[in-house]
RNA sequence: GCGGAUGUGGUGAAAUUGGUAGACACGCCAGACUUAGGAUCUGGUGCCGAGAGGUGUGCGGGUUCGAGUCCCUCCAUCCGCACCA
């Protein structure tokens, strides 16, 4: 019988779903082990091979573990919210409901077709309300808490409640930008609304006015991660700054446990250095520098502003170099900063405002782009050395940033490159205060210079005198050490319609809280996908009666980004259908976090890192046993696409093939790669594409055919160089495909998709079916196996298990065709042997080891069931070794001897050899380097 | 500029601990069989050379009996970050 790969693919697929043999229960009896796929975004477009290369190798992964007797969890569901339905629903009035189902169903198709083995019963949607009623739930709590910065955790909001009841707010330490002292009568005595207000600033979901990115093309706020060099992620629509009432998540409260944390996870440097670069953490120390007040010198207060300057007549900066404090030459505020305004002189506040609108006008992307372009004003105010009582001029520039630090640097032109650019554009004096160093070209940025000009901090090295420094300034009261983080808190409301409501209705103006009896706040019914004519998100059309849930005022209108459903859907595939819970104790504590979790690197600083914050959160409130997420993570490298090329002579409908091009005129034409087999073009089937080449002529090669050009690029519809995994499993098989997906290289690489390699791994699967049919028909040996045919097995074993073991898939497929090559050549068709190989091959190819192991004669169940085989080394012991003789290290021949002499033994039979004498040409070799069973060289 | 990764035949790649470089596969060349197919099988295939042999893992150095592997310098490509005080 021939390898009937569509049929007993087929047969298998009805098998596993009749029989539900990837289902899985509990079982405390067995190891557990949790194999994750970042999950998908049903796209209108499909799978393309690409994506099913990190499910190909988790799948593998996963059913080996099952084989090694462990209890697998595999699961698999979708991301289901977000931007490309809604815009579809907004051009075609279609709901998004409707266009995600169905590219559901795409998918589901694709994946069945490839024959994984995930467990389907426990399948999730992050669009669907029994998900997103937890989804609402977590956020809930979020909402619920604050973080406690001595308990170093999260604690509820009621904890905190009764802390301003007792004592006000002055003993609480918590991640908060709220500053103001208040006690506990003061608290008592605010009104309602005012308590929110104060409790917002502590919430880790809360809501605040905030800057920030707005892209009005996509109508909607972007989280940083969302923006890239300026420009919407998605669709690259520029960005920019807005002030807007916004859900955000305190994030940043958990920036130290996410960057330690980062140190316990087996994931890549590269992605562990992003997370790191994201978070920014930066160790300096925070000063008050006095405004100095040119009426009243010894009471630093400007006049004609006192009022507004009683509060704050200091302006506070952020340092990370204490010890440079006596080069500081001027100060630099961002010109957003809140005391520009007032400090600025009468003289100079033409100037400053006018700066001031085009530093507003500048959009992200052109003050990224303008790096280069210094600019800057000056304000007329000064503020006081805290130890020299010098004069410092105040200058603002857009390269201080509103939202880093305090929006305000001590500029120290001979330790930064960027205050010594600024000093001298604006030709301001520029303080050395670092010993024989020349500083007129640039500043001295290394750590390793001695301080000199400093009063107390003269020849100290630059790390002593950033301890002195800290030291003098707390001394002084002036500042305090403090770490800054780069990380912000991230916005949570998007104004689009696809997405989770939030349980929030408006009371008095005031946001509440849905009951939980009242979850899932469903999304309401809207008569368009677009904002109201007032600029409201679409949920602000909904009528009351559309909303499942309604209280108050009005409900929420804002809905949650994407990241909300993917920061918490790995705890609900534990328990999926749990309607009281969002994941059982029970189930949690049995199978734990994620051992291995495999997917794109493109997700380091968004996904990874929210599902990280996320998860500390819920094991802070004791929903769960584990901190991190995601213990171990492969990043699949991306299949690029090989596109195929024609060439066009210029202002001629003329093709010329590729090896006739050279010297000519030619313009490259993508040209659909389902045209071109082996580069060769199917002219007729060209001309039919596209009418432009129906007339068109052709300058073929030699052998009368036209070979096209190609070129790897991402793939992508305009290239006509996408492979759909179809028509590929269509041709050759799933288990084709599967293997093949593999072959190409290491998994984290990324590589171009060429299909001409696939002929060879479907030729070795025919291959490996022959080894079981003489005359085709099936028949497989009982007897003893030989001696060869058992080392080629335990050799194959052993490979398998220790490219498993390192996610090496490619090699285990090379090693599977040595194996198959090896056993013809012996003529073995020992069932002992073979039924092993096919267990071996089971994660691999599971369709066609399915038919084999039932050929076999294993009628009742799936090889699932099987176990791995053992590796014995019994049947790998030689008793000789073909040594390698090198002369120098040059290999010139090699002897074989046998295994168990000693040294000197080898010594002698080498030396004894003709071969040797030939080589020695009758000189004694100067050394001898024996290594038994690896290599002799011997040096002359 | 900073950080990370990667450089091996015509192509995808292998070499796990410093020990036979190029396994396995594609492609190509030659051949067998043939129901002429995108089937199967045999042999060859890094480069130079008729051969003996020489040479060869981005470049140049170093350590070592021995280096694709370790160290230093440089180059190229890809990715990330980029006024973060």
């Amino acid at each position: 019988m021939e390898y009937e790969f569509k049929k007993i693919e087929e047969k298998w697929r009805g098998f596993w779903a009749k029989h539900q043999t990837y289902q899985v229960k509990e079982d405390a009896n067995k190891p557990k082990f949790y194999v994750l796929d970042m999950f998908p975004y049903p796209s209108g477009a499909g799978l393309h091979v690409g994506h099913p290369l990190g499910y190909i190798a988790s799948d593998i992964f996963a059913r080996y573990k099952k084989l090694e007797g462990y209890n697998v969890l595999h699961p698999m569901g979708y991301d289901s919210f977000g931007l490309p339905a809604e815009q579809y629903a907004i051009q075609t009035g279609q709901h998004p409901a409707i266009t995600t189902e169905e590219n559901i169903a795409r998918y589901r198709f694709q994946l069945d077709q490839l024959g994984f083995n995930y467990d389907w019963s426990r399948e999730v949607r992050t669009s669907s309300p029994t998900y997103y009623k937890w989804t609402q739930w977590i956020f809930k709590q979020l909402f619920d808490c604050y973080y406690d910065d001595k308990l170093n955790k999260a604690v509820r909001v009621s904890a905190l409640i009764s802390i301003f009841e007792n004592d006000g707010n002055s003993g609480v330490s918590a991640c908060t930008e709220y500053d103001t002292v208040f006690t506990a009568a003061q608290w008592k005595a605010f009104s309602e609304a005012e308590k929110e207000d104060v409790l917002q600033a502590y919430r880790i979901a809360y809501l605040a006015d905030s800057w920030v990115n707005w892209c009005p093309a996509l109508g909607t706020v972007l989280a940083n991660d969302e923006v890239v060099n300026g420009v919407s992620e998605r669709g690259g629509f520029p960005v920019e700054q807005k002030l807007m009432r916004q859900w955000s998540m305190r994030i940043k409260a958990y920036a130290e446990r996410l960057l330690n944390g980062l140190d316990t996870l087996d994931w890549t440097d590269s992605i562990k250095e992003q997370q790191r670069n994201w978070i920014g953490k930066s160790q300096g120390c925070s000063v008050r520098f006095s405004l100095y007040n040119q009426v009243e010198e010894e009471n630093p207060v400007i006049s004609s502003n006192s009022a507004k300057l009683n509060k704050e007549s200091f302006i506070e900066v952020f340092t990370t170099r204490p010890d440079t404090i006596f080069g500081v030459s001027f100060m630099v505020l961002a010109p957003e900063h809140h005391l520009v305004d007032v400090i600025t002189t009468e003289e100079q506040r033409e100037e400053i405002e006018a700066y001031i609108k085009t530093a507003a006008l500048k959009s992200e992307r052109d003050r990224q782009a303008d790096v280069k372009n210094i600019s800057g004003a000056f304000t007329g105010a000064y503020v006081l050395h805290p130890f020299t009582r010098e004069k410092i001029p105040i200058w603002i520039g857009d390269y201080v940033l509103a939202s880093y630090g305090t929006g305000a640097v001590m500029a120290v032109p001979c330790g930064d490159q960027r205050d010594w650019d600024f000093a001298n554009h604006f030709n301001i004096p520029i303080k050395n205060i670092f010993k024989d160093i020349d500083i007129s070209a640039s500043a001295y940025v290394e750590k390793d210079a001695v301080i000199t000009d400093s009063d107390f901090l003269n020849d100290l090295t630059c790390k002593e005198a950033i301890v002195k420094a800290v030291g003098a300034i707390e001394e002084r009261a002036l500042g305090k050490g403090k770490t800054n983080y780069r990380l912000r808190d991230a916005v949570f409301s998007r104004q689009r319609y696809w997405g989770e409501p939030f349980p929030v209705y408006y009371e008095n103006g005031l946001p509440k809280l849905v009951g939980d009896e009242s979850l899932p706040v469903e999304l309401p019914e809207v008569d368009a996908y677009l904002p109201t004519e007032e600029g409201e998100p679409p949920l602000a059309r909904a009528e009351k009666s559309a909303w499942n849930v309604s209280f108050g005022e009005r409900m929420e209108y804002n809905t949650m980004p994407g990241w909300a459903g993917s920061s918490w859907y790995f705890l609900r595939y534990l328990d999926a259908n749990n309607e009281n819970s969002f994941v059982s104790k029970e189930k949690v504590n049995y199978w734990q976090n994620v051992d291995l979790y495999i997917g794109g690197s493109e997700h380091a600083t968004g996904h990874l890192l929210y599902a990280r914050f996320w998860t500390k959160f819920l094991f802070d409130l004791g929903y769960i046993p584990f901190e991190e997420p995601f213990q171990k993570m492969i990043n699949q490298g991306m299949i690029l696409g090989r596109s195929s090329f024609v060439y066009r002579l210029t202002n001629e409908n003329t093709l010329v093939s590729f090896s006739k091009k050279e010297g000519l005129q030619v313009t490259p034409i993508h040209v659909d790669i389902s045209l071109v087999d082996n580069d060769v073009l199917d002219i007729e089937a060209f001309k039919v594409w596209r009418s432009e080449f129906q007339d068109a002529k052709f300058i073929l090669e030699d052998n009368g055919t036209y070979v096209c050009g190609s070129e790897v690029e991402k793939m992508s519809k305009s290239k006509y160089n996408v492979q759909t995994p179809d028509e590929l499993v269509e041709k050759f098989g799933a288990d084709t495909l599967r293997m093949y997906e593999m072959f190409l290289g290491p998994l984290e690489q990324s590589k171009p998709w060429d299909t001409k390699g696939i002929t060879g791994v479907h030729s070795f699967l025919k291959k490996y079916w022959r080894l079981f049919h003489i005359n085709n028909d099936f028949a497989v040996s009982e007897d003893e196996p030989s001696k060869e045919s058992m080392k080629v097995l335990h050799k194959t074993i052993k490979k398998l298990r220790d490219d498993l073991d390192r996610f090496s898939f490619n090699t285990g497929v090379s090693s599977f065709m040595i194996c198959v090559n090896e056993l013809t050549d012996q003529k073995c068709n020992n069932r002992r042997v073979l039924e092993q190989l096919t267990v071996l091959m089971a994660p691999y190819a599971p369709h066609i080891t399915e038919e084999i192991w039932e050929k076999l004669g294993n009628t009742s169940g799936s090889i699932n069931e099987a176990k791995y085989p053992v590796f014995d080394k019994q049947y790998l012991i030689e008793s000789s070794f073909d040594y390698p003789v090198s002369f120098n290290g040059k290999l010139r021949f090699k002897l074989n001897l046998p295994l168990d002499l000693k040294v000197e033994e080898i010594e002698q039979f080498v030396l004894a050899n003709e071969e040797t004498q030939k080589w020695l040409d009758g000189t004694a070799p100067k050394k001898c380097i024996i290594v038994p069973g690896k290599i002799i060289n011997l040096v002359i």
